[in-house]
DNA sequence: TTGTTTTCTGAAAACGATTCCAGTTTTTTT
DNA sequence: AAAAAAACTGGAATCGTTTTCAGAAAACAA
């Protein structure tokens, strides 16, 4: 029950007991060449026994690294998220770095204090997926000015930013989605985007244009929505769309959640799906597999996106020269693959 | 392009930059008394110019305080956990505290890692929500011991431990979702539990079986199942009672996940719900809601669990007389309220 | 044996912020 | 005007680790 650590445990501590200097106790838990054998496994023994466990602070303050990975994401519980966090975890923990999480709850304000500790803490690297607020990305100046290197991901900055940059293929998804329709017949295609000031939305809008175009079918204005991309703003949007005909004969939403929403309110109003109104998301939510009719969707192979921030961060790490004598061209910039998901509400 | 910060940026050197000492600059910085006011918005607006941050390491180590607190958690993106995390912090923050989110993936090893890390870098305190294979809670012991308070939730040792314990009603979760079933009439309840080494499957199952006994039901040995709490093993659950006849006429499952897997699997075999089956589930993930029928399940009020953490949490932080001469008794332990979510699954 | 490498080890100076202890200036009191 | 108190500031030690530099010990060569 008593049995107590002694009050203070620092390799200063260890030395004493050993008649050995600091030095030789440190260069034996770093793995320097030059230690005599039996010094090694004298000062291992005694490591383990008191149960010696390196400060980090101490650590970090000298050798001014962490091998420690800030994140800051608008909120881990988004499927997407969750698993490319899980990811980027698992990668960045097999090359020895710790990964810190932290969320911004979608608050510009909450983003800008987590850089600031992110900063204070100085972790080697810093990944980033913005909020839908974020357009600008000065915060980060603090960082990528004091060499600690930037990644952005999904919600990136729209403007030149010296950092690399890793999303997915936007445009390509909301060009996927739309053809899919159009290709079924769809002529009177609803689209549900989010704000317009947020890089993913910019890109789905312009494929969806795209496709739209393609198959010579006007963009009509009442029948886009641009809105923070919530249930209730989803079901506003479709109290209008079905308040008088035409309906639209198709409905594309920018994420799952508008999507699941307006297949509710399809429901609601007696409207069969996919006879008449078709339906597809983004994102792949797991909800979009088990609700009935399931959700035609964009995958966005969130583990990929993870394997891939890891792979880049790792490189910039590795190569150490830091955002030194860089033009903000010097960065990558990196798209992944999406694809579409065909189910039963097309 | 070029404008840079001066390569060094400590208190050091706007001290020397205003003639004074770095004592006073910290002094600013901390808002100690007996600055003269002019010297103070000197230094203020110096910080302020050269963008000054403190290092936290450095100021870790001196202060042995950190203002950080360490979550580890099994996966972030169990639905619950994800509103629970969001509570802690939310509320956290404003006490001045930061959070480190860690996932263990389910793996003790990597929870054990993680409790090292954590001490490593010297966490003011540790909320943890253990793996459901952890059973040994030892790899704590270095946190207890050097007096880093430790706040156990969810998965919770089982045996006594140094340290406080905040539950949801797991007993009364099992017996609720028990007794709704035996109320609507139901006789033949199969009940998927998760598996026995578990705080909260314990729980859940006792809850059951008081219920059961107080219908004077017997629990049937075929009808139990105690697995890892999947899809897949709940669907190896479902073939072995839809082998042979009489049914079921309900399931109880520990989880969502498993409760909606049930569901999927009556469907394809055509079994109508509720009319042939009743389900329950627990935790009520978003997706119950929205399935078709929707599921009855058991609310566990995260967010509520999230704060009855942080105010315990704070309650030690304040009194700060760390772990010492406490006994295990000492440590409070906390059930949070749990309730029935009847939908159209029963 | 002596001289020259090669191993091994220790002393001490960092890293950046905080804080105790004095010392200096200013204000107040007598 | 002198004495006492209060307000302000700086010096220097400290937190625990790493690392450079140089010194001591061992191994090797001549």
């Amino acid at each position: 029950m008593k049995k107590k650590q002694p009050r203070k445990n620092s390799i200063h501590d260890i030395a004493r007991v050993l008649r050995l200097s600091p030095a030789t106790i440190s260069r034996v838990l770093n793995n320097h060449p030059h230690v005599h054998k039996a010094t090694r496994s004298k000062v291992m023994a005694m490591v383990e026994e008191v149960g010696y466990k390196r400060n980090a602070m101490a650590s970090g303050l000298r050798t001014n690294k962490t091998n420690t990975v800030g994140l800051i994401v608008p909120r881990i519980s988004m499927f997407v998220h969750a698993e490319i966090i899980t990811t980027i975890q698992n990668e960045l923990h097999a090359h020895g770095y710790n990964l810190i999480i932290c969320q911004s709850n979608d608050s510009v304000e909450v983003e800008k204090e987590l850089t600031n500790t992110l900063y204070a803490s100085r972790v080697d690297a810093v990944i980033a997926a913005c909020t839908l607020f974020t357009t600008d990305f000065s915060h980060f100046d603090t960082l990528t000015q004091n060499n600690i290197p930037v990644i952005f991901y999904d919600r990136v900055p729209v403007k030149p930013y010296p950092a690399c940059i890793i999303k997915g293929d936007d445009f390509r998804g909301g060009y996927l989605a739309a053809a899919h329709l159009l290709e079924l017949g769809c002529r009177r295609i609803a689209y549900i985007s989010g704000p317009l000031n947020c890089s993913i939305y910019i890109d789905r809008f312009a494929g969806f244009q795209k496709a739209m175009q393609q198959y010579d079918t006007p963009v009509l204005n009442n029948l886009v929505f641009y809105q923070e991309l919530s249930a209730a703003n989803a079901r506003k949007a479709m109290n209008k769309l079905f308040a008088k005909k035409p309906y639209p004969d198709a409905v594309f939403a920018a994420n799952d959640v508008s999507a699941l929403e307006v297949l509710h309110f399809a429901k609601e109003i007696n409207i069969q799906v996919p006879a008449e109104l078709k339906i597809v998301g983004y994102s792949n939510d797991p909800r979009s597999a088990i609700v009935t009719p399931s959700m035609t969707t964009i995958e966005q192979f969130p583990a990929n996106i993870g394997k891939v921030i890891v792979t880049e961060l790792i490189k910039i790490l590795k190569k150490d020269s830091g955002n030194d004598n860089k033009a903000v061209g010097d960065f990558p910039q990196i798209t992944t693959a999406v694809g579409l998901i065909r189910r039963m509400s097309t």
